[in-house]
DNA sequence: ATTTGAGTATCATTATTTGATACATTAGAT
DNA sequence: ATCTAATGTATCAAATAATGATACTCAAAT
């Protein structure tokens, strides 16, 4: 179980523990952790134990149910005050989302994953509306494409051969070479636009938050309908207003 | 050390680095870890490399500090799935939002504090736009008054004598006298407004989530200048929507 | 009434954490 | 540029604290 003296074997369990959770099993009792971590029954009890004590999980008394706590909350808060990106781009997202009015996001890279970091919602914008957090394959998305188009030549070309690559959706293209094709487009183009790669129906417009050394590990994509917009309606009258975006976060 | 044999003591310690960081404390040393949680160095050495390769801490390898990681926002994600609240909530308050045109957010009951559980700014928020996940004490707050108004009288003057309340601001109320006399009042008419009470120039007004067995534990509540508001055009122009809204939440 | 499955409690064994110490590297001062 | 203090890294013997097998309790289902 140890492969270097500097690993603490414990917190790493603790720490599969608190991963078992996710949007499929958002409650879990005892012998469900069991399985999902696959650890020993008496360890999970006195690491489930210990997490409810510390106030990592709550628990239902009657169902004996373990559920994430509030403690899950406070830690994005002060993931938010940790990142400078954040503050910077929060302020100019809401003025984007006043006078366009749709849906508008911050994604981060994180691995070969993107990673949702900010979502200010419109009006109509459907259930799934809190995806703060959620990681979806970076080639499956607009905003992934898009900040890859900003690295090397062989970055991007080993990220689209070996990346993970599922089909979130029936529409969701796995062909790399027209994955690899749409990241060169973005590198002339400055943006990307993507339909039903990760939602039916949906039309996404990213364009990247390129750092002073000319890479970009952030992204802002906006999320729009497919019933009432077109790829040409998106770039006559979104693309501007998030290039300007962009551009005054990078300032 | 150990009062309870089910208590893992490791992964408590290593809960607490987690918790060594807050919105003043957004990245810090290894000795830095060392003076915040109290632990031994070596301790604290193997419980931070173990964080870090398992993906809890992003490490900054010029300056060797740690920070909180994407899993710290994943956390969070899967929070919003587990808590049904949320995504009752969140279509209405998205809703309101659009129709008036403010700050609107969601607070949920933690301990003697509240939790801000969802927001959604508008386009003059100031920069500290980003409060998900923070805490306040509850007396402080309308939010938490109104939630205290859905108990118990014993329950309400046991909070009222004991829970803490801290001068958050220059005008925040410290007579726990005049707190009581609020809750009260937020009895008899199902809402309450505060000013200045947790951040300078800021009206708030509140009204509670009750649930099945009559108690509150969420509120929705509204944050207003106290420039361009006072608290009769509040009762008069936001607290008639905001009432429709928490009702069809509790519907 | 009996069985099954889930949760809880206990304890001897030993693997793991511990914490002291020594070494290496960095940053700050002169 | 050189030295010094502070910070980070590595190692290891000692013993504490996690382990996991087992037995017990309880509730629900047959």
């Amino acid at each position: 179980m140890k492969q270097n003296s500097l690993h603490v074997g414990t917190l790493a369990k603790g720490l599969r523990l608190l991963r078992a959770f996710d949007e499929a099993h958002v409650s879990l009792t005892l012998t469900e952790l069991v399985e999902r971590t696959g650890l020993e029954k008496s360890a999970v009890q006195r690491l489930a134990h210990t997490l409810h004590v510390e106030g990592m999980l709550d628990r239902d008394p009657d169902t004996r149910r373990y559920r994430p706590s509030h403690a899950w909350l406070e830690l994005a808060y002060v993931y938010y005050w940790s990142d400078p990106l954040i503050s910077r781009a929060l302020p100019k997202l809401i003025e984007f989302s006043r006078t366009v009015g749709e849906t508008v996001n911050l994604a981060q890279m994180s691995g070969d994953h993107i990673i949702y970091a900010l979502r200010l919602p419109n009006h109509r914008t459907h259930f799934a509306a809190s995806i703060v957090g959620r990681r979806v394959p970076a080639l499956a998305t607009a905003s992934g494409r898009v900040m890859l188009a900003t690295r090397s030549e062989a970055e991007y070309r080993e990220a689209c051969a070996t990346w993970p690559l599922p089909a979130v959706t029936p529409l969701t293209i796995t062909d790399r070479a027209v994955v690899e094709d749409d990241v060169i487009a973005a590198r002339r183009n400055g943006y990307t636009i993507t339909e039903a790669q990760v939602l039916l129906n949906e039309i996404s417009l990213a364009v990247p938050i390129i750092g002073t050394d000319g890479r970009a590990d952030a992204a802002v994509q906006v999320s729009l309908s497919s019933l009432t917009y077109d790829f040409d309606r998106v770039r006559r009258e979104i693309l501007p207003v998030l290039l300007d975006t962009t551009a005054s976060i990078q300032g």
